[in-house]
DNA sequence: AGACGGAGTCGAAGCGCTTCGACGAAGTCT
DNA sequence: AGACTTCGTCGAAGCGCTTCGACTCCGTCT
């Protein structure tokens, strides 16, 4: 392996010399600068990781702890973790994959190891085990989600909030009176994931604004499932004209059932969902659709991480304002009145 | 932070005397073990990733590239990667996660940096530019793909060749004559991947063996693309009784078309699919399928990277059998033949 | 009894880098 | 002209750990 002193050495200068024309920390002549450039090229030296991190007490690693479970927004988690891989590149870092598994003694691991500089937390529970640990860490932690208490934490969610009161509205605006919510598996409720209940808290306090009935489901994404808990919703609600979807793997699922039962979409039943955009627009029925802009939520996360390393930034809660796409899954309410045409 | 100095002071003994306690690689007494342990636990201490890896040159820390694009794939991706993070760690490593943005470059960088001791490459193609760089690299490398020369490489997959041959025998015992392979996207096969390809030729050799006619069509995941793929074969093949699909994403809008178009599964077509079993198992129709091991696929690569570090293991190509599960979206082929009651 | 070997511990020498203080040279100010 | 800066460079002191002798006991072998 070659080292800083071989470099040093091939250019004829000393060790620091070299270390500052990598760092910038101190001017260095422009001559210089080339001849160590030029040797640093030659020579194919990196510097070793270890002993950079060993001096300067940075490593240049921010660590990303991803969920375990897979019951829950795969592709979006996925497209989070690129977006920070990316991101984190771009601007110097390295990331490292923990598991949700590890859970508390993670936060513990990295912050007593330094094994990285700060870490980006996914899967963010209301009340998560693993926020006190990180407001006490010296090392700064940033989180994809929004727990209850955001106190000395920085956090990136969509207003989840926010979207499901868009759903609502733009539901209503087109004269839809009985909504149905499918929504995630009982498991995510259950285990407090803090979007889950603030969509549906914003899809609730705005259908009862505009005078909408709401019923609201658990449901997994299987076909089984959806076809179940379809069942009970035209059973408690034959009125229910539209739907709401927050599970993205019951978009599908929900599609061709309705199709199956010979109710139009959005002819008869208007279906938005809350989900990434290219699953929306891949559907069967191009779905109008809040997106989940995982990929700024990454990139964000990552922004915010890298102020607080260098200096700038402290923690603020930002919540991305939900954007609604009208495709082809959503129209008027049919409604059937005497003179109406199709009566 | 709290260091070996400090917990050598605090049990009372030398620097390295805790060092052993810690490595395990000279005796130490059951006493002073239990004190110096006691010190860690009561003083909270973690090694330094930093120092441990400049001294030890080891950062204990194994690199994972994944693939930047998203267009297939992604929940094995995803579970491949989840199931890297979980052995790693029970092996005592870490994984760094690499997109596949950088390349080989990446490759040079690891290398270099010493910032990880062994890499695990994914989505590796058939003449990839990262695998000249592995070769000569020191640090040990483990391919989650096949490559057309694995010459000094250690690589695990599925024998997709096999998995290929298993559906043509499948059908084949079913009676079915013509069949047609809904294919990865065209980009897919353009970049040379090589589980694509392998499928084809395992489906295109065993078809021929059993007197099977195959046609085959790359695809995208989208509804339009299946739906327009699905019209192109019927025209062509009208005799068609049985697909493989090897896009996972195009296994719903398959189904959903073909249940449109009244042509039911398993009754008057038979679908074989390609894909985890978690996909299959889920799907409108329970898939019968070749089941794509990524957990597998990940604990193996790990064990593999990990037993080169230790010295023992080898270079060694490993492509592990598929199976077949049998579900309920194959059956024998409707043969309309006078005297049949359904005819 | 003396030589020997293993178990248990310690001290010290690095690992390759960053960073601080120092120093000469050259420019700037009064 | 002398006193100050500023610029560019160097030497040396660590960062916290691993690891290699070396040393001391103490039990064992002849």
């Amino acid at each position: 392996m070659v080292t800083l002193a071989d470099v040093a050495q091939h250019a004829g200068v000393s060790a620091s010399t070299v270390s500052y024309v990598l760092s910038g920390k101190r001017s260095i002549s422009a001559s210089t600068r080339e001849r160590v450039e030029r040797s640093i090229e030659q020579l194919g030296y990196h510097p070793n990781a270890g002993a950079r991190a060993l001096a300067s007490s940075r490593s240049n690693i921010i660590a990303l702890m991803i969920p375990l479970r897979t019951d829950m927004y795969v592709p979006v988690m996925m497209e989070i973790a690129i977006a920070v891989a990316t991101t984190a590149r771009a601007h110097g870092y390295d990331v490292l994959l923990l598991t949700g598994e590890e859970g508390p003694a993670a936060v513990r691991r990295i912050e007593g190891s330094a094994l990285a500089d700060a870490m980006i937390l996914m899967d963010v529970e209301l009340d998560d085990d693993r926020l006190p640990l990180l407001r006490e860490a010296v090392r700064p932690g940033v989180l994809i989600g929004l727990p209850a208490d955001t106190t000395g934490l920085s956090c990136v969610d969509l207003d989840f909030q926010a979207a499901g009161a868009l759903c609502a509205e733009h539901l209503a605006a087109l004269g839809h009176r009985e909504i149905a919510v499918i929504g995630e598996a009982a498991a995510v409720y259950e285990r407090h994931t803090g979007f889950a209940e603030r969509t549906l808290a914003g899809l609730r306090d705005r259908s009862h604004e505009l005078g909408l009935r709401l019923l609201h489901r658990p449901c997994e994404g299987s076909y089984a499932a959806v076809s179940a808990t379809l069942a009970r919703v035209y059973d408690e609600r034959p009125g229910t004209t539209a739907f709401v979807v927050q599970n993205e793997a019951a978009t599908d699922p929900l599609l061709a059932l309705l199709r199956q039962q010979g109710r139009a979409v959005p002819e008869d039943v208007s279906v938005v969902a809350i989900c990434p955009d290219q699953v929306a627009a891949h559907a069967s029925v191009p779905l109008t659709s809040v997106a989940v802009p995982a990929q700024k939520m990454g990139q964000y996360a990552v922004q915010q991480v890298v102020a607080k390393l260098e200096g700038r930034g402290t923690d603020e809660v930002v919540l991305l304002a939900p954007e609604l796409t009208v495709r082809e899954s959503t129209g008027p309410r049919a409604v059937l009145v005497p003179g109406d045409p199709r009566s």
